[in-house]
DNA sequence: ATTACTGCAAAAGATTTGCACTAGG
DNA sequence: CCTAGTGCAAATCTTTTGCAGTAAT
């Protein structure tokens, strides 16, 4: 069975770059999480078990990966930070502005509407990044008014 | 006739906060422009009219109106630099990641979109970001492969 | 009159860069 | 071997912040 990780693996070998275990590490997360981590916390997962990683290493490799278009940046969460998105498929992104999350929604008109895109606008498609903020049913909760204070 | 900048002034009178000449000033250009400018170029393109405009102001009153949702915060163009989006109707946004232009695409597929979004996730929305990365057609014919380098 | 807003300069953060060393192929 | 890639530290660049002065209401 071939993995998503498989995958990353192969595109780094075709496009004739090497598989150090930092890449490697870095791909299998980004394969495997269903997170949309930023550079941080990348590095911040991956220390533990790369003690001598990098920051500027992560960086790179993100670099790399997004030009090989096996990953999207996403931008900003509202944490200035741009977030890493492992799955390419076409899909919707969910950020939370209070705490920073993002999901991923599954929407079949997506897919339709990066086709239509890419047939009429005469761009050469290379990325996209769909995304929506909110606040998650969670931080509704926690912070029921946006633009009014806090009952006094 | 009410233009997009009455709006913008109402909306700011409306939330108790002060029109000021430099706030006046963002919002028209904000406005009217169909350009997608980051803080720097509209700091560059107020600074001849209002020589002791700051920064700083800029960055202030591109978060106010963002909190506002009057204006969109599209996240870089390949030039790590955030641009902003006057227009809050839901449509399509494509950058090219040669020139850093950011264009607006009508796409009533968009709307539908993001009304689903908000019927089905849970999340109150506050903001969207539809963006598409590629190559414009004057930079395809610029920059012509992308993955080699050129001809030696 | 108040106090929100501005402008400046300094600070904070995220990301990039230069360079010597290391290791993948 | 050979050079791409790593790690470190310093640099860069965007964005934020603190504060005193200014002006909108």
């Amino acid at each position: 069975m071939i993995t998503r990780t498989d995958i990353f693996v192969q595109t780094l070998r075709q496009a004739g770059l090497r598989l150090t275990p930092q890449r490697l590490a870095i791909c299998r997360l980004l394969a495997t999480t269903a997170r949309h981590p930023t550079a941080q916390m990348i590095y911040d997962a991956l220390r533990p078990e790369y003690p001598s990683l990098s920051l500027a290493t992560v960086y790179n490799t993100l670099d790399v990966l997004v030009q090989l278009n096996m990953i999207h940046a996403l931008g900003s969460a509202g944490d200035d930070a741009e977030h890493y998105d492992g799955n390419t498929d076409p899909h919707i992104n969910l950020a939370c502005i209070s705490c920073h999350r993002v999901i991923d929604l599954e929407a079949p008109r997506v897919q339709t509407l990066e086709e239509e895109v890419a047939a009429n606008s005469g761009y050469h498609l290379l990325g996209a990044r769909v995304m929506y903020y909110g606040l998650c049913p969670e931080c509704q909760q926690r912070v029921p008014q946006t633009t009014e204070p806090a009952t006094p």
